[in-house]
DNA sequence: CTGAAAGCGCTTACAG
DNA sequence: CTGAAAGCGCTTACAG
């Protein structure tokens, strides 16, 4: 614990090197680079010298230099909307444990839906140099990649597509979820349901749309203009939207949910309405069950969406030089109560 | 996008450095450097001819490199127990903004609660050099830190405090809103309440239980031994303490919760019981105002208690040499209908 | 079994 | 305004 004659130190900020270990063990760098990864080649007593000198100096080897040596930095970044939401929570997890599982971490981001901001961190880690990326992009326009994945970044998209460049993409199958939803509504005896979605220019607002339209379609049912309302997922908006649907002189019975966001706020919305609403939401969510009454759902996997799209990188980074590739992760209904209410004619 | 003279080339798998630039450039390698840093003293000619081939080769500074010499990542790591909980969501993306707003990206591990994990994860962070550490401790022994600190490493608890080690931490009062959500209950006629808690290892359960504790002798009343019961969360355990308490002889008419997986669970519990228990639950959660009867919980603030330990790490980072300080984030109990239900005997 | 030299891709300190 | 040399802390390739 005290300074060697050398002047290797422990003092504030400054750590022991390979060099110090060696200067204070009596042996040269590299037999310390052997006894620290473990390589064979070290006699026993110059082992025992060097683990001493070590642990004296509480030297730590510096992956940065390693990394900066050897290539590879065994980490992977994973950029998505925000890590708040619970939609994002498993499936970072599931990244996360894929990684754990090649010996790699991982560097996360959230986008904020904002596609300079997911530029900018997208760029942040090619500069930090990780293997490889996982995206859930907020933008639609992806060339800015194009030189990263040539220079030999891993890139695989999760939950919408790549823009404007062709990539590895693992999605929920959003639009045959969204059928599902609605032809279960149709079943159940609807004909005017509403659709409350997000933006449009998001890749699922767009098929869970296509996924509505093509039931409704399939039935023989005309789609009012009034029906749809894509926008912000922000409550005020949803609930203005949901009102407005309510309160027209034939209001929809029926109302499909484009996400978790919008189904919590028409929840809340239905139930200070004066006559019962169906409702099927897309995304599960926890108490979705203990809601009175239940709500019924499109669930989407978001942990398989992960782990399927963090091992699809690391077989890239193992060395298989497939083509990029779009896998689909099928999505369940679950009815629950909300989804069965008969229409109930205003 | 050809080879250049030099042989430097967009070969996959290959990237040009800043030596490669010059050369196409025909400058020296500091030149390279000042444009890419934005360094004055650089006519605008050969910045021209620079950018020109930066544009070319499809240059990106490496930042590993960068990071080796000048010995700040411009990284902090966090280690929680599991990314995928709605409570550390709020919490993850609250430290993400605070080290954003420093130019620092985030490293993000899941202990599972497995303190060996933790320490496996915590050293591979320092190892990488990230400049800081936010952790939520999963052991109870964070000696292994100390050569870190010691070496620079700023470090931060939160959520539950470190063991014997001195460090900051950044908890939630725990204690005190324990004590208020059993206070609650007895204002409102219970005098039988049960509590059902975490493992009595992690910091939380314990000051929970010392809440529970403080309010009943408080009030006066004794606590049978049968009315506490400490241990997994898991929902099978959970069910089986409160399907205990619920069928004594003299059963409890209340119930506080020790964290949101126990709430869960007791939600489901008791909506099968043949008689309404009131129920408390430590910690908020969505769609807890629209479960019948409304959930009565105490809410603690995570993106509070994010955003207050990125900023204690900065600030040290920024060379306040304060010592390590134990703040405390205030809980709030937010009554909803399940914490106002009246006792029932049986 | 052991180690000196070169180099990973940058920045720093210095000289022109 | 510009650049050659040294060095950050490791690993690689090689020689003894």
């Amino acid at each position: 614990m005290t300074e060697t004659a050398r002047g290797t130190s422990l003092r504030y900020g400054t750590r022991p090197t390979m060099k110090d270990v060696a200067a204070r063990a009596g042996v040269g760098l590299k037999t310390v680079s052997r006894v620290v990864n473990g390589e064979p080649g070290v006699t026993p007593d110059t082992e025992r010298r060097v683990q001493e000198a070590i642990a004296a100096l509480g030297f730590r080897r510096n992956d940065s230099a390693r990394i900066l040596r050897k290539g590879r930095t065994a980490s992977i970044g994973l950029v998505l909307e925000d890590l708040a939401d619970p939609f994002y929570g498993p499936l970072s997890r599931a990244v996360e444990e894929v990684a754990r599982s090649h010996g790699a971490l991982l560097i996360n981001g959230s986008s904020a839906e904002d596609p300079a901001r997911e530029q900018e961190l997208v760029l942040a880690l090619c500069a930090r140099r990780v293997d490889g990326l996982v995206v859930i992009p907020a933008g639609d326009d992806h060339r800015y990649l194009e030189p990263e994945i040539a220079a030999g970044v891993a890139t695989v998209f999760v939950d919408r597509p790549a823009g404007r460049i062709d990539a590895d993409v693992v999605l929920s199958d959003n639009f045959g979820g969204a059928r599902d939803a609605v032809a279960h509504l149709i079943a159940h005896g609807h004909r005017r349901i509403g659709f409350i979605g997000d933006q449009p220019r998001i890749h699922t607002a767009k098929e869970r749309l296509r996924g509505y339209r093509t039931a409704m379609a399939a039935a023989g049912l005309p789609v009012d203009g009034s029906w749809v309302s894509l926008g912000s997922t922000a409550p005020d908006r949803v609930r203005s939207a949901a009102a407005e649907m309510l309160a027209a002189r034939e209001p929809v019975t029926a109302l499909f949910a484009g996400n978790n966001r919008v189904t919590v706020t028409a929840v809340r919305v239905l139930r200070a309405h004066h006559r019962p609403v169906a409702l099927v939401g897309f995304d599960d969510f926890e108490l979705a069950d203990l809601v009175h009454p239940a709500i019924t759902v499109v669930a989407q996997d978001a942990a398989h969406l992960g782990r399927t799209a963090a091992g699809l990188l690391f077989r890239h980074l193992d060395g298989a030089g497939e083509p990029p590739r779009r896998l689909e992760i099928p999505t369940r209904l679950i009815p629950r109560g909300s989804g069965e209410i008969a229409p109930t004619d205003g």
